[in-house]
DNA sequence: GTTGACCTTAGACCTAACTCTAAGGTTTAT
DNA sequence: ATAAACCTTAGAGTTAGGTCTAAGGTCAAC
């Protein structure tokens, strides 16, 4: 049975973020103390290495949430059921990159086109294409 | 001179939108009805689609306000502030885009590993790796 | 002369994932 | 028996870039 900051120590989660956990019903503590303190049994620590890995993998607190609730009951959920979420994330992950990539085109053109030198700005080229507005090629953010 | 809502017709700048870049000195209005109402000269707008446009191509508000100090002053600033804000910027977007291409791997090779049938969940591969903890292959985040 | 569309402000709310604080109770070591 | 180090809770604050609301004033048309 460890305290919160020792479960902290084994995963290198904070006790904050223990708590946080908690209140969003990712990792729960077994036991309690009389006074109330947490304890946690070599399950939870399990869990919450889980939790930890499917975090780095880049998975959000509220993917893990469904991704725990198929752990804890593997026989009423179908291998699609994780793949389907996994899939998602991967669409997720794709579309940022696209308008990372996009953005980095932009800013790529931008600094070849400017000599970055030290002679004053009056006609700089980035300010230029700027004050363009380089309707064609937009990073990908929609006009809100 | 423009209302407010003329000005959000010219440049798909919501009336809010533009408020909220007024409260953090993006764009003022010229003028002023008697009764408070905003007007916008063409200068406005001009201002307005520089900051438009620079947000599209990825920089953040902060970064728009020194682009914007340059900008009504370029006499006492180089090329080389302007390319400074533009490389820093380029910079943030590739750590961005290093770090979603991490999860990208890390979540295609959990996908590749996967049947995704309708079987159940007790021997998902997934589930297994995100069980074992990755430590070799994160996805850039670090143990906070 | 009043309806409806527009404008004003200050300030609350949103997402996501923490991070920290205040105010207090517990445990351990000396 | 007391100080240090730990634990508890509720709730506020952070970041970024909006988005929305309330409560009210203004303006144009019919």
């Amino acid at each position: 049975m460890l305290k919160i900051s020792e479960l902290s120590a084994r995963t290198g989660l904070s006790a904050h973020t223990l708590r946080f956990y908690e209140k969003h019903g990712l990792i729960t503590a077994s036991d309690r103390s009389e006074a109330g303190y947490r304890f946690y049994t070599d399950a939870d620590v399990r869990r919450a290495e889980f939790v930890k890995t499917a975090r780095n993998s880049g998975f959000s607190l509220e993917d893990i949430g469904q991704l725990l609730s198929i752990r804890v009951d593997k026989l009423s959920h179908s291998c699609q059921e994780v793949t389907d979420i996994t899939r998602l994330k991967l669409d997720e992950v794709n579309g940022k990159i696209a308008e990372l990539q996009s953005m980095q085109q932009t800013l790529m053109i931008l600094l070849d086109s400017c000599c970055g030198g030290p002679e004053n700005a009056t006609h700089c080229s980035i300010m230029e294409a700027l004050e363009e507005g380089e309707s064609r090629k937009n990073a990908g953010r929609e006009t809100s």
